[in-house]
DNA sequence: ACAAAAGTGTTACACGTACACCCATGA
DNA sequence: TCATGGGTGTACGTGTAACACTTTTGT
C-alpha cells in the first residue's frame, strides 16, 4: 500500500478523520470443495440467525485483529472439517458498501479441496450444521454468497486445467476411471477414455500401485497415486500441467 | 461472509469484544503498466515521507468508509493519470498482521494496463511523483511492494496469453510487429515471424487499416485496430483468445 | 543497387481425435 | 457364457514449428 505523500499524508496518521479509515472489519470466507465419487460438493452452513436465518453460507468469520487471513481461513477449516493440511488458495476479495447489513465488512474469499473422506466435523460446535450440497442444487445463498460461490467455480474449474489439484479431491489410492469421471464433472464434458487415459499416462505423474479393484463385477482397475514429488521436479524443469 | 452462528455470535454484533474486530484499514494498491515500443514499464511514486522515505511504492490510497474497493482504485488512478476508463483487475489481498509499521492495514492490489501515450498526469499533486519504471530495473521497494509487484507481472504474463489485453498497453492503431515484440518483452521469449502473424490473423480479431506506417527505411508495414466488438461476438460463440 | 524489414508459402512432424478391438472378472 | 467396464492399438486430420523465399520502401 501506498499512501498519499502529500495532499492526504494519511501515512503519518495526521490526517483530520484518520481514525474513520480504521473502522473495517475483515471476514475471510471459505468454499470448501468436495467429491463423493459422483457429485461435486460444497460445505455449506445453515445459519440459524438473522440476517438471512436459515439461508445457506459459505463459512467463514473475522479475522482477529492480530490474526494473518491465512490463518483465519485455517482456523475457520479445522474448525469445520478436523482438517488443517488441506489445498487452499485465495480467490477474491468482496469490499462493496453494502454487503452486510450490520457494518462495512470486507470478505477475502478463499476455496479450499478437500478428500470427503477425512471429513470429520467436532461434534457440538457450529460446525455440526454443515451440510456437503452439491453444486447443481443450491439453495438460496445468504449476503453476497452465491456471487461468492461463482466466482470460486469458475476458479476452479480454471486452475484444474492448469495444475494438478484434482487429486487434493479424490482418496490417495484411486482409478484411472475415478479421475476421468472427477474431471468430467468438473468441467460438464465427456474424455475418450482410450486418449485421456494416454495423456494423463504420458505425464509420469501417477505411481502405479500393485493393487486393483476389489468386488467389481468387471475386469478390476488399477489402482494410482499422484506422485507430488515427482511433480515437482518436473515443475522445476519446466513443466506444465494442461488437463 | 458468514460469521459463527454459535459459539461466536459475531453476527449479531453481542461479540464481547467486537469493537476490536472493526478496527481494520483497508487500502488499494494498483499496479500500472504500460508499453512504451520498448520496455514494459511499471508507475512507480518515489516516497517522500517515512516509513520508506525515498524508496519506490506502488500507488495506492485508503479506502473511504463508504466507498467501493473499485471506485477507490479508480480514483487513484484517475489522480495519477487523469484516465478513467482503463483495464483494471483485482489481483490479490494481502493481509499480513505487520505489513503497514503504522496499523492493521490489509491492501487489496489490482493492476491495470494503460496506452503510455495516453498518460497526462495532473500538474502539482502527489502524481506528478510518478515515475515509469522499466521492469527490469526496479529500485528498493516500500512495504511489501515488491512481492505485490511480482505478484501482478506474474499474473499480467499469464493473462496476456488467454485474453486479449495485449491491446490495451498498445496505441489505438499498431503494426504486427509491434504486437510481436510487446509479447516477446512480456514474455521473454521469441516468436516465429510468419506464424505468429498467421496465429493473431486467424483469430480475426483485427481490423486491417487501409494505412501503412510512414517515414520508415524499408516496406511500410499495415496497421491494424483492436476489433473488440468481434471478440465480445466470438467469445459468446466459445471462442478462447489462446497466445 | 542495396539494406532492412514486411509479408507469404511449403514441408515435416507432433499431437489430438475417433474408433475399433481385446481382456479380466463376477454372476 | 454373458454383461460390464478395464485397457490398448491404429489411422487420420489438424495444428504447430522451422525455414526459405518474395515484396516494398528509403537511401
Amino acid at each position: 500500500m501506498s499512501l498519499n505523500p502529500d495532499p492526504n499524508p494519511v501515512d503519518t496518521l495526521d490526517h483530520p478523520h484518520i481514525q474513520e479509515y480504521f473502522a473495517f472489519g475483515i471476514s475471510v470466507d471459505c468454499v470448501v470443495f468436495g467429491y463423493d465419487g459422483i457429485d461435486v460438493k460444497v460445505l455449506l452452513i445453515e445459519r440459524g440467525t438473522d440476517p438471512f436465518k436459515g439461508y445457506q453460507a459459505i463459512p467463514g468469520d473475522l479475522v482477529h485483529p492480530t490474526e494473518d487471513a491465512v490463518t483465519a481461513t485455517e482456523r475457520v477449516l479445522k474448525d469445520l472439517t478436523g482438517l488443517t493440511n488441506v489445498y487452499l488458495e485465495q480467490l477474491q476479495t468482496f469490499a462493496g458498501v453494502d454487503r452486510h447489513p450490520l457494518g462495512r465488512v470486507a470478505t477475502i474469499a478463499y476455496f479450499s479441496l478437500l478428500k470427503i473422506g477425512d471429513y470429520n466435523p467436532k461434534p457440538s460446535s457450529w460446525a455440526t450444521d454443515a451440510q456437503w450440497t452439491p453444486i447443481q442444487d443450491l439453495g438460496e445463498m445468504a449476503f453476497d454468497h452465491k456471487e461468492i460461490f461463482d466466482a470460486a467455480l469458475e476458479r476452479l474449474q480454471m486452475r484444474v486445467r492448469q495444475k494438478p489439484i484434482g487429486f487434493e479431491l479424490l482418496p490417495a489410492e484411486f482409478t484411472l476411471a475415478d479421475l476421468q469421471h472427477l474431471y468430467e464433472t468438473l468441467l460438464n464434458t465427456q474424455f475418450d477414455k482410450a486418449n485421456f487415459r494416454k495423456k494423463i499416462l504420458a505425464m509420469d505423474l501417477l505411481l502405479a500401485m500393485d493393487k486393483t479393484q476389489k468386488a467389481v463385477r468387471h475386469r478390476p482397475a488399477r489402482l494410482y497415486q499422484f506422485d507430488a514429488a515427482r511433480y515437482e521436479a518436473l515443475s522445476k524443469r519446466g513443466f506444465h500441467f494442461e488437463l
